[in-house]
DNA sequence: GACTCATTATGACGACCGTAATAGAATGCC
DNA sequence: GGCATTCTATTACGGTCGTCATAATGAGTC
């Protein structure tokens, strides 16, 4: 299916990040969203931007309702892609590698990478099988 | 040591990504570091903008050589950690989890990353003893 | 219908970035 | 020293984005 090139701008993202959390939204609503000093018209020029590119919806209602149009797990893969090409040379060891030399994880989240990766393992090996 | 806040644009990373790779260069090293055309002072204007930014530093001496003024992994760490923030809440595991549910990987990859991962275990392990 | 309030549209401004043309300066060869 | 070549500085333009003030418009109320 090949996940959309989607390189959302840092802004972008913010502003996405509240859709995905709060669902649709009116301007208002997503103002508040914000967790700083945010004007109404900055959040509504954003918002329409978003729409204008196709990354969010607008109601016809009233007090319009601003909805994303791509999912959360579409925008990610595409930040992720662009990582994976810049930062890593495309190849995904390094990349978690650097993840877990910066950040020290509980035993439990070790734990749960090791339990994902069994899974791939057997995922592999039905698939070739 | 709380790595630096270092967003850099897809563009810089591109430029910074070919400093990296080669070490020193002139700017016309760094057009040819390009696989696309692009234009002579283009490169310079944009080696330049790194300059003044801070994240590279040129030399004085004739062909003035331009290098990277921070780590390949202060920058990456930058990016990876706004993606953990914005897109996976902040913890590893989601992040890594989306890794490998898009990338199929191969074998030696997964075992690569479980290797990497009881290599932590015994970080852990002996850190907190 | 007029008034008021909530909502939306319009327009603007500055920063940053990618792009580049062109002008100026230094270097090296004859 | 003069000329060609190479390197550097200056300047500019268009796009995107974050920011917002202000104008217009719709909706409900008396």
């Amino acid at each position: 299916m090949h996940t959309a090139p989607t390189p959302l701008t840092e802004g972008e993202l913010e502003l996405m990040q509240i859709l995905w959390q709060l669902g649709p939204v009116t301007i208002l609503e997503a103002q508040k969203g914000f967790d700083r000093p945010i004007e109404y018209p900055t959040v509504q020029t954003r918002l329409n931007r978003l729409v204008e590119k196709g990354l969010a919806r607008k109601s016809r209602t009233r007090p319009a309702k601003y909805s994303s149009a791509i999912e959360k797990s579409q925008a990610s893969a595409g930040h992720l892609n662009i990582l994976l090409d810049r930062v890593a040379g495309g190849s995904v060891v390094p990349l978690i590698s650097q993840l877990l030399e910066e950040h020290s994880l509980s035993e439990a989240e070790l734990d749960a990478l090791k339990t994902l990766i069994c899974r791939k393992e057997r995922d592999r090996a039905e698939s070739s099988r």
